[in-house]
DNA sequence: TAGATTGTTAATCGATTAACAATC
DNA sequence: TAGATTGTTAATCGATTAACAATC
């Protein structure tokens, strides 16, 4: 078996990775809007950041742009995608039929971003069944079988707190690496299972925050 | 009109605030468990985070724990629910009654956290009218009148992209001064007004960029 | 009092920004 | 070549952690 060499990726704060999907979309616009070439200052502007910033995330992934011009945006685009992966598409399937995950089910704008849910699973048999043309529920003992015919990389957890740990075995265990929880729980997942949490009170609360801090109200 | 005194205001971390949500649930578990104290030990083990961030995020909102034996429950609880607004009930107008506003509208999980949906507006007549027992959608032209009215602080912003900045203009105009933005836009208001950014797909691209780093897939 | 655990200080670690040499 | 703008270095700023004095 060859033995991995010690991987020398660049480190980069976490930050950064979450900052371009910002990039990609401003990308996409100049891109609609036949603009070939774009300077940090620009697009740094559009999306909210300093120049600085932009420049310095941009270099942990190579020198991307054009000294004395600016980045390509074309070049820039597909450099992009393939950082987030989204040079391929990526299959998503959603554990928990209920209101949240019926929702992301639908939502439009995984597309352009190369996303796409496949399959829906759920115990409630009652749920079972088409939703549309493209979308089934499926119960979730089905969940190894269909992960493998459908190609399915991302388990998507929209269960009640209280079944997310269970679900999550079951989800490793059929094969899921990459596991996106909606439930307010910490996942016990093997090492080499990556979790990414969503919190959506986070910012609301937040707001709430400031509301009682600034307005004292 | 007596003078503002220059607010003492303790700075803190951005991110800590955005941990008081784990903290709270945390809390709300021992609480139904009669767990009437708890150590920073435990409870940063229980949200995964480690004790002494836990001692630090509370620090910055005074000495809220007994030394030698932890944090009473009820107290922390309290004092957090004010930290974070939830000591009233904070109430939200939904902006744009798509499938992401229609989602959030029957979201279950507002109500423990202090927040409610009390109304959703749209400019499309074909949805205006009775969601259900609690909830309406309004014409976007009653969005003043109904805040009033019903006393909405907080808009949350589920249009499409290119009318995020217009409708942001109406929500300020109507009187909101904190906005919950769900449309990939950066948004021009005046500075009193709070705005938060919530953008669903980082999350799952932070996802798919782990997957292509790791399993180069 | 002895044991336990907080609150806080100082050290470390990580992220952002400013400035400018490199280079198109 | 002159002008422009990147890529990168070093300085600054901010957040986390470790350690321990304070104190229940």
């Amino acid at each position: 078996m060859p033995e991995r060499t010690p991987e020398e990726l660049v480190t980069f704060p976490k930050a950064t990775i979450s900052r371009f999907p910002l990039y990609f979309r401003a990308l996409t616009e100049y891109n609609h809007q036949n603009i070939g070439l774009v300077s940090s200052e620009e697009m740094a502007q559009k999306v909210g950041v300093t120049p600085s910033q932009l420049r310095k995330d941009l270099s942990y992934f190579g020198s991307l742009g054009i000294r004395g011009a600016g980045y390509d945006v074309a070049y820039l685009l597909a450099k992009i995608k393939e950082i987030l992966g989204m040079d391929r598409q990526r299959r998503l399937g959603i554990i928990g039929a209920g209101r949240m995950g019926m929702a992301l089910a639908g939502y439009s704008g995984f597309k352009q971003h190369g996303l796409e849910v496949l399959a829906l699973f759920d115990i409630d048999r009652a749920k079972w069944g088409p939703v549309n043309e493209q979308l089934t529920v499926f119960p979730l003992s089905e969940l190894a079988a269909q992960r493998e015919k459908l190609g399915l990389e991302i388990a998507v957890l929209t269960v009640p707190k209280a079944e997310a740990q269970k679900v999550a075995e079951l989800a490793v265990e059929a094969g899921f690496r990459a596991l996106w929880n909606f439930a307010p729980v910490r996942l016990e997942v093997p090492p080499e299972v990556i979790v990414q949490y969503e919190d959506i009170v986070v910012g609301v609360l937040t707001l709430s925050h400031h509301l009682a801090r600034k307005f004292g109200t």
